[in-house]
RNA sequence: UGGGGUGUCGCCAAGCGGUAAGGCACCGGAUUUUGAUUCCGGCAUUCCCAGGUUCGAAUCCUGGCACCCCAA
């Protein structure tokens, strides 16, 4: 069948686009271009990655085309990046990028091409259950992504492949080796999808003006300077300037309206640790799961599966409380639910639980 | 201008005559399709200054300087 592959110039693009077509299938490549500024090093890094897209294609003798979904990027996606930060959060980019971009401007896209399927280099598998194609974790575990996968539309599901899901990433690269692919050896990709490795400070800094305040501890002692309250997220270690004696300051809450940024010593400190948190707008790319009910969470990528209860509260939202204390729960990221090896779906993380100062602080951040 | 104490990397801090621990911060790297976390590496030829004793001093002596505390 025709199918069309989000081609990056990574090895695991390359390689799904390898396997779909010894499978026998139609393949096109696309590579999509979402982000545009003029920073010298990224515009470079950029066009490395369109001439390794081109490389691919061209040894695999499949056609590539380019799209500009940068527009569509910045409405869908930065401009929410931006404005989550301007308020205190930390937001997850690529988990909307997934939904907003690569399973819907890029499918709607592949589709007028004629495309039966989209597929992708997600490390990610699609099983059938009950006549539908279930999101499971890859088979590699430390390359699992479904993590960023949580948020979009089910039905594209059902539109999409995933060809490496069932590798490990040195098959991967094995892979690329053996077709003589030339980027088998290109180094992983890090950083915000499109956008690339940056100074995450500096570059927030281009789009939201700063105003410093002071870096308090629990007890009200000033430690020092912050740069804004947005450039900083919970359980930051680096970056604070905060010396002395002793262990090291760890950032466990922020108050927005007093523009004050708190932290406390030591990484086991009690004020990082939350055992329940409040999540909003849900999304699961099925059916809802039968709540309240037991289920496993991820609050992080790569984190390892958190028992936990989930209720759903009157107004819709969702109450998630661990049975074991989670580190730097974090307002803006997502807790992702699985059930055992599928994942359900997720939720944009609210508010954190927690009783007296530092509950009322962090409500303050949302 | 009486007494006591302290001055070692940006901060905290070992050292007590044998040729400058450690932690925090900072910097670099690894890990990582968000942000974090974590891990590894780097970081005082020099110990407030000036003399002196000694084969040898941050460590002893002398004189300065600075800060702190108590009493006035």
């Amino acid at each position: 069948m025709k199918v069309v592959v989000g081609i990056s110039g990574g090895v695991d693009s390359a390689v799904a686009a390898l396997l779909l077509q010894r499978a026998g299938h139609d393949v096109t490549g696309v590579f999509m271009q979402n982000w545009e500024d003029d920073d010298v090093d990224s515009a470079c890094a950029a066009l490395q990655d369109m001439k390794s897209a081109i490389a691919v294609c061209e040894h695999l003798d499949v056609p590539l085309r380019t799209v500009n979904f940068a527009a569509e990027y910045w409405e869908r996606v930065f401009s929410h990046f931006l404005d989550e930060h301007r308020a205190g959060r930390t937001p997850n980019p690529d988990v909307l990028c997934n939904k907003e971009i690569k399973f819907k401007a890029f499918l709607d896209y592949a589709v007028a091409l004629g495309a039966e399927r989209i597929a992708t280099g997600h490390y990610a598998r699609l099983v059938e259950r009950t006549g539908r194609p279930r999101l499971h974790k890859a088979r590699d575990r430390n390359k699992d992504q479904t993590y960023f996968l949580c948020a979009i539309d089910g039905s594209a599901l059902a539109r999409t492949l995933f060809p490496i899901g069932e590798l490990t990433k040195p098959e991967v690269r094995a892979l690329a080796r053996a077709a003589g692919l030339s980027n088998h050896d290109r180094p992983d990709s890090t950083g915000i999808c499109f956008i690339g490795e940056r100074n995450y400070k500096n570059f927030l800094a281009r789009y939201l003006p700063a105003t410093p305040g002071d870096i308090r501890t629990l007890e009200g002692a000033t430690k020092g300077r912050h740069d804004g309250l947005m450039y900083y997220t919970l359980g930051q270690r680096q970056g604070l300037g905060v010396g002395g004696a002793g262990a090291a300051w760890y950032v466990v809450a922020k108050d927005m309206t007093a523009n004050v940024l708190y932290v406390a010593q030591g990484t086991e400190h009690t004020a990082l640790y939350h055992r329940a948190l409040i999540a909003e707008a849900a999304h699961w790319l099925h059916d809802a799961p039968t709540l309240d009910a037991r289920l496993a969470a991820k609050t992080r990528y790569r984190q390892t599966d958190q028992a936990c209860y989930v209720e759903r509260l009157r107004d819709g939202r969702l109450r998630v409380e661990f049975d074991a204390p989670q580190r730097a729960l974090t307002p803006g990221q997502s807790v992702v639910f699985y059930d055992g090896e599928e994942c359900l779906g997720g939720a944009r993380i609210a508010q954190i639980e927690s009783p007296g100062v530092i509950g009322s602080l962090q409500a303050a951040t949302c």
